[in-house]
DNA sequence: GGCTATAGGGCATACGTATACGCATAATAT
DNA sequence: ATATTATGCGTATACGTATGCCCTATAGCC
């Protein structure tokens, strides 16, 4: 009888109380079919009585699966702490849930990308496959991506879709994206609209909305004015320097399409410096839909991407890739959300 | 010669080909003293060339000790998906570097709160300690918490630092805070200062910030009208609704406390909606410094925690309890943030 | 009624590391 | 020179689970 509750019950307490042997137990409670049911109702049973939990690092260990994915931020390294792009929080919240459903456990690190996350992640058997996220210049990444194609490393990617993708790449439809504000705003009549952020092979993302910008402004027989594109990375003080990089170009503009939300952000202060009204002089959309977009004045119009289907994809994907089947690259469609900044 | 770089390397493998046994290469790479320097070195070349690394799995089965720390989030169920309060993510950002400093590994889940969660992560030995943070009715938590007291599982809290705490808690000054907040309007001349936010035993942080403003008030000798408190859950809306009952109590009031920035920011939008002007007629202050909290028109007055100790002290106190020491509650300062809708 | 198939479960063992001990050799003490 | 202690390392084993293989009984089949 006298059990010692002190130290955690195995397999083989289990075991010994159901009178069947320690691999009984475990095959009992992983639903092998090799086990009759009454036996493993038996065994839940005592499992239940004595708050059994199988022991994870034990489990994997044996298995060889840690059913643990790494969700890893490679954010370009800011000088100023905890800067996370809040649309990253969006994602997160989406990606957690997914593993949750499919009883995986997540790691996460902000770590800025080093070379051997492999090591540190799938070669300890910490986790099985690894997230990766964030924005950045591409270039930089693309090597260390390919080191770890190079290492068997298990990986998906938040970004751009395209050929050139190493390993495996979820992402929004950018062009797609861009051509939807494009036609928006062309909709409302505006012609000269300016694009803020990057629209070179360092940032794939941008480039894309950028070309579906253009595509958009090409099919109404409109010709893109190469002045009205200005470089910006993601943050709000980027996007007022851009605002203002573009007034003092001395072109005229109606609207602009920020590649990010705060970007556009940024750029509504630098407008509002100089007096200009918004939507009525210049029409804006943004990029993300941040908790933040609906708070500006006036409200900002933006591009909300499918957070809960990127989470989706993204495990599905990491998922896959470790079970060994290949998921082909998939692009995801957004939507564009009208509010006052286009449409006041 | 001809390895097979297909399987992972393992410490046999090492101690193979330094001519040594198995153990000494466990010994070396852990930096044990009883292994001599020449030997540890040789160690460490075979180890970094072979790219080996410690199976996260074995090492921490046979230590019963994972180096790993669960990140749990207990908000109240909301209907919506993904709405992780902003405030979290710098706290989030806080904790993960933490961890990385302290070589600790981070699981994160959204999980609403269940009442098996010591089962879940100590007991299956995926973490040594959790740290519980989120917003919610206290009262409702306070069982759980209990239980995973009498379980002996490792948790610390985010939350309000008071006597009746239930296992280790970290937390901000709240009292102090709310009496800065106070302090503040104050000195601006207000003395008709609203609360919006439960101030009850179910939300103890507010409940602290509200008795910080009132005790603000009655050093100046001002007595608390409880007419000026209403009740208001952390969202937008709620702030919104808040506000909305307080104008339709009839009762005057020159200034806003919000227990929350997203309260503080519902509130401003009911403001607008009747054409009060901020802060001539209403001065608003928030808490949190949301990054919304600066894009709002106009911009925020709030209060600051000290989110990079918060972090420090969540792990440093979970650690502790680990690690069988006991760390003392602690409560951190908090800081207030001036901006236009108070000073404008 | 003998023969094969199937269900149900035991036996042995592997996963890779960490640690209690023990045993030499060398260093120090007396 | 002998007794003592420290140094450096090997031996054996434990951590708790999962799985390949083998064995037994019962059922099914002609």
């Amino acid at each position: 009888m006298g059990r010692q509750p002190s130290s955690k019950p195995t397999s083989f307490d289990i075991a010994y109380l159901a009178g069947v042997s320690q691999p009984t137990v475990s095959r009992a409670l992983r639903g092998s079919r090799s086990v009759s049911l009454a036996t493993r109702q038996r065994i839940e049973a005592i499992a239940r009585e004595l708050n059994y939990s199988v022991d994870k690092n034990a489990s994997s260990l044996r298995s060889q699966r840690s059913n643990t994915i790494a969700l890893l931020f490679f954010e370009d390294p800011t000088p100023d702490e905890s800067n996370i792009n809040p649309f990253f929080l969006a994602m997160l919240g989406s990606i957690t849930r997914q593993c949750a459903a499919h009883g995986l456990d997540l790691l996460i690190s902000f770590q800025k990308m080093e070379d051997d996350w492999h090591v540190r992640y799938q070669d300890s058997h910490r986790a099985d496959g690894l997230i990766l996220l964030g924005y950045g210049d591409y270039t930089l990444y693309k090597q260390r991506l390919e080191q770890l194609v190079g290492h068997g490393t298990h990986f998906v990617r938040w970004g751009s879709v395209g050929d050139d993708n190493i390993g495996s790449t979820v992402g929004s439809d950018n062009v797609g994206a861009g051509r939807l504000a494009g036609e928006h705003l062309l909709a409302l009549g505006r012609r000269r609209i300016a694009f803020l952020g990057h629209a070179d092979e360092h940032y794939p993302e941008f480039a894309d909305r950028y070309q579906g910008l253009c595509a958009a402004l090409q099919a109404q027989g409109v010709t893109p004015d190469p002045l009205l594109q200005v470089d910006a990375l993601t943050a709000e003080d980027a996007g007022q320097a851009a605002a203002r990089t573009l007034m003092e170009r001395d072109v005229s503009f109606d609207a602009i399409f920020a590649a990010s939300d705060l970007i556009a952000i940024g750029a509504m202060r630098a407008l509002a410096e100089k007096g200009m009204s918004i939507p009525k002089d210049v029409a804006i959309v943004g990029f993300d839909d941040i908790p933040a977009a609906s708070l500006t004045s006036p409200p900002l119009t933006t591009i909300m991407q499918d957070m809960k289907g990127a989470g989706e994809l993204l495990v599905e994907t990491v998922l896959a890739q470790v079970e060994g089947r290949a998921l082909p690259p998939t692009m995801l469609p957004a939507r564009l959300v009208v509010r006052r900044s286009t449409s006041g």
